[in-house]
DNA sequence: TTGCTCCTCACGTCACGTGAGGTGGC
DNA sequence: TTGCTCCTCACGTCACGTGAGGTGGC
């Protein structure tokens, strides 16, 4: 006993809207069995089939016209279609995760300078937008291979809280770039980001040279937040003061 | 000094098309500070910072529209934008994440089965489809509600290895459900079972009783992968074999 | 016979890409 | 003056949603 759905029925049994089930008929994805001499749609249990698989595949991610390929397709194009939504979804899936700390960082920058700073949200952006081999570039001169390799490896897993003192630490250094080098805030600001730093780079103590090093030279922006030179002058003053102290 | 810069001008110097700055222009977006007398437009350095900020706001994902609004308001508002736009990439990655676990397993299942098992897959997806609530739905007169937290908890930590694993011991016990429960074979099987289902619960003895309980009564689908009468009617035949043998 | 269902246009969506055919500007 | 730039339509995209106006079917 074969069941007739009419295009109504179908769309109740199944949740797909009428118009949805008129489209997929226009575009040829699922033609009705049959039709009345009105020329009302008649949907048979293979239509019902073809639906689910539709559906199925539409879950997947896939576009109409590629579900409308695979359909026709061999076991072996469904790997190969499969493979290519799998990486699609990787790639995605990063760049949200990248999307995901530039809106933590812009919105943790309005936080501290309490108002919109289009520089930094510029520096940010500029960031996380490109791709991880360009933003080292101007360290290549002072750094490795491994070590660049190494520094994406922390900043990858660098936590909402890790980013957050991070940028807490570098606008309370911009906040109080001029003051005495000997001051005890001073020293306890500059202490603050040597432990961010080793908590970011672990215990890797040549790492961090090698970054001072390159720091100091270039006068900008480390690649995860923007270190300027204000910051920059005022660590090494403050780390100058704390050797003579000595 | 102040640059005027023609639309081509701009467009290359920013590496926007012509076309899209038509497109600003066209919906009020970014309108040009002057025009010559022949119509054509000219846009000063206002309109370039007003280019950056679009683009900066276009990189955090929102829409034009939203962007217009953005632009006019005040920080307060920015935040609340912010906030928005981080639960939408959060709600995002987890359909990525359940995407991906799904798409992981039909590949598998295609696979361990030489072909397209659309039944497999239907569950496949039924299962990443809904929400976790209504997949547990069956088993709530069989299990806390802290078990059933923390069965969630245990399948988003599934790597996928374990899907993979996981499948692949149903598969075996599919292919051999009819072969004598005395059997090394049969004793192998149910063991790998056994492995994978306590590495999948830790060592929490209490829960996977009262999962196995409740799948002896349900007699289908743990929510995971397809589980049939087929494999809990083995399981059982294997454990009471087992039991008698002792 | 009277509602309800179903039909076929047809426009709108979002952020442009891609021409077409015609002028502006140095 | 001659290219090159720029202009304004206008269609296409993807998978439908949302009417409009008119018939089919029990």
């Amino acid at each position: 006993m074969r069941k007739i759905y009419t295009i109504g029925k179908l769309s109740k049994n199944t949740g797909v809207t009428v118009r949805t089930l008129d489209y997929y008929d226009e575009i040829g994805l699922i033609k009705p069995s049959s039709k009345t001499e009105g020329g009302h749609r008649l949907y048979n249990e293979d239509n019902v089939m073809q639906l689910e698989r539709v559906l199925a595949l539409k879950y997947m991610g896939f576009s109409l016209d590629k579900i409308k390929e695979i359909l026709k397709s061999s076991t072996l194009n469904w790997k190969e279609s499969i493979e290519q939504q799998l990486e699609m979804v990787k790639r995605e899936q990063e760049r949200l995760q990248m999307l995901e700390r530039a809106l933590l960082s812009v919105s943790y920058s309005i936080d501290f300078e309490e108002q919109i700073n289009w520089p930094i949200i510029y520096s940010i952006i500029q960031f996380y937008h490109q791709d991880p081999e360009e933003i080292l570039q101007p360290y290549n001169n002072y750094l490795g291979r491994e070590e660049m390799q190494k520094i994406m490896e922390y900043n990858a897993k660098m936590s909402e809280e890790d980013i957050h003192e991070w940028m807490g630490t570098i606008q309370a250094i911009k906040k109080h770039h001029d003051i005495d080098p000997n001051s005890a805030l001073a020293l306890e600001l500059a202490q603050r980001w040597l432990n961010q730093a080793e908590k970011i780079f672990g215990n890797d103590e040549e790492l961090l040279d090698d970054l001072w090093e390159s720091l100091q030279d270039l006068q900008e922006g480390i690649a995860f937040y923007p270190m300027d030179k204000e910051v920059i002058g005022f660590l090494q003053r403050v780390s100058e003061a704390h050797k003579e102290a000595k």
